[in-house]
DNA sequence: ATTTGATTACGAAGATATTCGTACAACACA
DNA sequence: TGTGTTGTACGAATATCTTCGTAATCAAAT
């Protein structure tokens, strides 16, 4: 089975949050996402429940705090938006996209050396 | 101002259409659309009718078959929406993003020129 | 043991998005 | 003029997302 996810605005922060901190109780959550949006507790514990109805969480339960992980890569996510957004967004012209994300967000040398050797593999790699 | 522009999954479909074709009617929209998705004409109809109440689309409702066109500029929502994925999805980091999105698609000789170029061009402007 | 604080469970209201049936208007042409 | 076709308007049903109040549960502190 190839599960198409599809997480809501809302459910892609808390998402964005457990991926970077691991599992975590929904306290912890709740903070981190209190400091860019209004939103008071019991709604995010509502939505952590839902996403885990979903399977988008797993959680364990054993203790009174329970403790929530992410159950969705963050790489296969980014993968599925990133080509829905090439597709309907960009006409399917990933290039297009990547000129228009260098264009506006300064990159240091060390991360344009990156891409510029990445580059270059890719080149060998057609060949 | 400056608007914020938020467009649903579906809407971001008919922009899709419209930002490619420019200036069509509903049944034109409708029939590009029907090609990837199942729905009936009046959906397609009401979708553009309400993104034409948002502000979203502009219409030419002079003669019978009305003539819709995009609102907003495919590149100020490129942008934002690219903005926000950098921001949830990718952690901040567009480089990051640029790369996956070099390695899921076959690019042309032409176009990864094409980028290092661009590359060379913004090392430039940073000294 | 009782109180206090933190947590989860539940349900429901409100907001927004999506879908489509039906009615009405305009046009085409036999 | 009458009939069929194509289009828009409108309203309503449905689905989904978001938010939060309230009650029940548990644990720690007094």
């Amino acid at each position: 089975m190839n599960k198409h996810i599809k997480p809501t605005e809302s459910e892609l922060e808390i998402l964005g949050i457990l991926w970077e901190r691991g599992a975590s109780t929904v306290r912890e959550v709740h903070e981190i996402l209190e400091q860019s949006k209004e939103a008071g507790y019991t709604t995010t514990l509502k939505l952590m429940q839902i996403m885990h109805e979903k399977g988008i969480l797993t959680r364990d339960a054993s203790a009174k705090t329970h403790i929530y992980e992410a159950n969705v890569s963050r790489e296969r996510t980014q993968q599925q938006l990133l080509n829905k957004m090439i597709d309907t967004v960009y006409n399917g012209s990933a290039t297009q996209l990547v000129m228009q994300a260098l264009g506006h967000h300064r990159s240091s040398q060390e991360e344009l050396d990156q891409i510029r050797q990445y580059l270059n593999e890719m080149e060998k790699k057609q060949k």
